[in-house]
DNA sequence: GCTGGATATGTGCATATAAGAATGTGTCTC
DNA sequence: GAGACACATTCTTATATGCACATATCCAGC
C-alpha cells in the first residue's frame, strides 16, 4: 500500500472544529439542528446582518457542515450528515447538546411561530 | 430571575472547538489521549520545533484543554476533565476517536518504546 | 423586460493566528 | 555560580479571519 497514512488523518476533524469555532456558526448550527431553516430565519433569530449570515453559512457549506436547498425566493439551509466516522461523532454529540438546550428550542419555536414554518414573510 | 440566559450559552463549546481547530493542537490532543507526555515527547512525535509546540500547549492549557506539571527539569502535560457537561461530551467523542485509531497508537508505542515511559532524555 | 425582495459576493480595514529565529527563565549537576 | 538542558516567551513576517459597507445575482410577479 503506497502512500498509506503513517498517522491518523487529523484533517477532517481540524476542518470541522475550525469552522464550529466561531459563536455565529455554532448558533446557526443549533438553530439548523432542530431543522431547516430559511436564511431569513437564521437573520431574524440571530438579529446579525444579511451578509454575515450568509458568509457563515457559506463557510459551514464549505466545510460541509451544511447544505441549501433553493425554494422559490428563499434558500433552506440544513445540517447534512458527516462522512467521515469521526466528524459523525463529533456531530452526533453537538446535536445532542443543542437537544438539551430547551431555551433556545424554545427560542426557535417563537420564532417560527412569529414568522411562520413555512413563509419566511 | 434577573440576567437569566435567553439563549443558550455556546461560548464555552465555541472556545473548545476554537482551540481543537488545528492540527497540530488535534495531533497533540490525540497523543495525549492515550495518556500523560512531556513536552519533548510530543516535540519528538510531531517533529515540530519546540517553541511551536509549547505555544501550541499553552494554547490548549488557556482552553482549559490541558494541564501541566513540572517535574524536575521537565513539563508534563495531560488532558483534563471539562468542565461543562457539554465539553465534556465533545472531549468524550473526541477520545473514543482517537481510541480508535491503532495506527496512531502504535506511533505512540513506538515512541515511548525508544525514548523511555519515564525518562525523556 | 422591469421591479422588488431574498440572498450572495467583493472590497477595505482591523484584528487574530501560525511559523521561525532569537532570547529569556528555570532546574539540575558539578 | 557556571554550564547544560528543558521549556517558555518575544519578535517579526506572512497569512487568515471577521465585520461593515456597497454591490451584484437570482427569482417571482407584473
Amino acid at each position: 500500500m503506497p502512500g498509506a497514512a503513517r498517522t491518523f488523518d487529523v484533517a477532517p476533524i481540524s476542518r470541522l472544529f475550525k469552522a464550529l469555532g466561531d459563536e455565529t456558526r455554532l448558533r446557526i448550527v443549533a438553530l439548523l439542528s432542530h431543522g431547516e431553516l430559511c436564511v431569513c430565519h437564521v437573520q431574524e433569530a440571530l438579529k446579525i446582518s444579511q451578509p454575515s449570515v450568509s458568509r457563515h453559512l457559506s463557510i459551514l457549506r464549505a466545510a460541509r457542515v451544511v447544505e441549501s436547498r433553493r425554494e422559490g425566493t428563499w434558500v433552506y439551509y440544513r445540517l447534512i450528515p458527516q462522512a467521515s466516522a469521526e466528524c459523525k461523532r463529533q456531530m452526533r454529540a453537538l446535536v445532542e447538546t443543542f437537544a438539551r438546550a430547551s431555551i433556545l428550542r424554545r427560542d426557535l419555536k417563537r420564532l417560527v411561530k412569529v414568522r411562520g414554518p413555512e413563509a419566511c414573510a
